[in-house]
DNA sequence: GCATTACATCGATAATTATCGATATAATCT
DNA sequence: AGATTATATCGATAATTATCGATGTAATGC
């Protein structure tokens, strides 16, 4: 007896996805593997199948009757497979299927939300499901949960969007800073003035605009930044003053290349909060993923030394 | 993206063969892999699952309820499987030829086989197949198999030849019948004894002679029957005790003509099998046929209530 | 106690699968 | 016609899986 399993799952678990995605464009992302790797397997596929899935190229991707029918009988597969672990029990204790996280830009390094060691928790047990993770606005990533484009976003938000449930993990105190040549560097906070903060030039996150001008009482913004690395430079150039969470801001105070502006007039806090879309019933991939951030935020400075890498395995850290 | 195929069809197919040849000797042969290698997959199976499938070693190979169930499950999965490539593929593989299928006499009518039903839906989408049907005693029937002669063997078997697949469809209940003129009749059951039963004529169906003697500890037999019309009459003459599946003797009962004697001490339950000739490739006509039996006989068991999922192939029941 | 039986484990090897980047191909757009 | 887009193919490499024989272990039989 050769050949014992007669069908392939993975490859059927690509088409799905290909058809999902209608193309390869999108498939690659959502699959993290290259155009020729998919384009392989869905050949290798149709040869096993014994005809031809769908038509693509330039003139683009269109399921064929047969691969209609195919699409149909391997979600139906999968439900029987499903099936066959809640026959088993395997249901109880693992995790399968995909989970779409956002993060907010600047967050993902915080120390006191410890992400990475939130993961890594929960991929310890849940080892198949895909991890899916995007940067982004507070106002993308809710507009996405609502969407249901992503299912479970963290970050600071204001917590006012019907319809999403906001768990809050970590208040992060936020500081105006300058940069090493801005002329409030060197001037000593007590002869830092009203006055001195209104005439420098004011660089605001984009999604914060008028919440940062009106925090210090500023007339206009100079420059808007979406990305908090963005920050970071226009702040190191000397030629302005903005806004940064005090983890990466304080890396920048002890190199020497940046100061903290009057913190007692304008430091305050933002709350981090985990936020999902109001569903009823069983989330267990977003609930879990949920349990391991409320766990680690709690344990935060234990979880601190470890932290210094960014998600990249997973690619997505470009939002 | 981890693994595209969260379940090893592989390993499950090797543990199936593990319990259906009843240990690694047979298995080695029925695979034609190594001890080690068996050894190696069932290990990894039962990591994968995170259970004890069956004990093995000096002491023997036994299933662990865990084993049984996931047993059931995988030939449930599989089942499934073949639905997939029936959907994908029934347009391309058009089922013609000629079914030859034999059946334990006695068996036919049992609602729980729901051998009708089975038919009636292999031929929705086999119409052009050709079943050759007969009735036999399961030696006839399993040497028929043997010598090519039958492709399908349906009933109950001792399942102990070799080069026969005995696939589990159902266990039957038989019972001790007397009919209405016996002077066993009337009697209340506490005061029928060993002594009655011993005197009264002994109907033993000739295919389970001895097994029929030992099991009421008789000293001969009176009559020997093929048929189970034969046994019915031979009972209702009023002078002959014999066996008949509770199916039948049921509606006797029910009419006032027959009586069970002593249920508690006489009846058993006999395991009905469906048998196919081990042969390599695709036999898709059987397989076909075999599926619509093992859906059937699964309806089957729904309907009747207090009869158990028991598709356990612990029982070699002597039936 | 020794021999036998039914597996488990290990190390080594071979086979298969998975994947990528470079390049090619076909269709569409300007 | 050239540029762009959406794939297909190929060669090369890496990773994973499958398998075996030798040896070890545990249980049973004599």
């Amino acid at each position: 007896m050769r050949r014992l399993d007669n069908i392939d799952l993975r490859l059927l678990r690509v088409f799905v996805v290909l058809a999902d995605e209608g193309g390869f464009h999108d498939a690659q992302i959502a699959l993290n593997l290259s155009q020729s790797t998919l384009s392989t397997h869905l050949a290798a596929l149709e040869r096993k199948l014994g005809g031809q899935l769908c038509e693509r190229g330039r003139s683009g991707f269109r399921l064929t009757p047969f691969g209609e029918a195919t699409l149909a009988a391997a979600r139906r597969l999968f439900d029987d497979i499903e099936g066959f672990h809640a026959r088993i029990g395997q249901d109880r204790h693992r995790l399968v299927g995909r989970l779409r996280i956002g993060i907010l830009d600047g967050v993902v390094t915080n120390p006191h939300l410890g992400l990475q060691t939130a993961l890594s928790r929960y991929m310890a047990y849940a080892a198949d499901v895909f991890v899916d993770l995007v940067l982004g606005t507070p106002q993308e990533l809710e507009q996405a949960l609502l969407d249901g484009e992503r299912d479970v976003v963290i970050g600071a938000f204001s917590q006012k969007v019907p319809g999403i449930a906001y768990i809050p993990l970590h208040r992060e105190p936020q500081a105006l800073y300058c940069g090493r040549g801005h002329k409030l560097f060197e001037r000593p906070a007590r002869e830092i003035g009203q006055a001195d903060i209104e005439a420098a030039l004011f660089s605001v996150r984009g999604y914060r605009h008028f919440d940062d001008l009106y925090r210090v009482n500023h007339p206009r913004a100079s420059a808007s930044i979406v990305q908090m690395e963005a920050q970071v430079m226009l702040i190191l150039s000397g030629h302005f003053i903005g806004y940064l969470p005090r983890h990466i801001g304080e890396d920048w105070v002890r190199r020497g290349q940046m100061r903290v502006i009057r913190p007692e007039s304008y430091g305050f806090e933002s709350a981090h909060f985990v936020a999902t879309r109001r569903l009823k019933g069983e989330r267990p991939l977003i609930d879990a993923f949920v349990r391991e951030l409320r766990a680690v935020a709690g344990v935060g400075e234990a979880a601190a030394a470890g932290l210094g890498a960014s998600l990249a395995p997973s690619g997505r850290g470009v939002g």
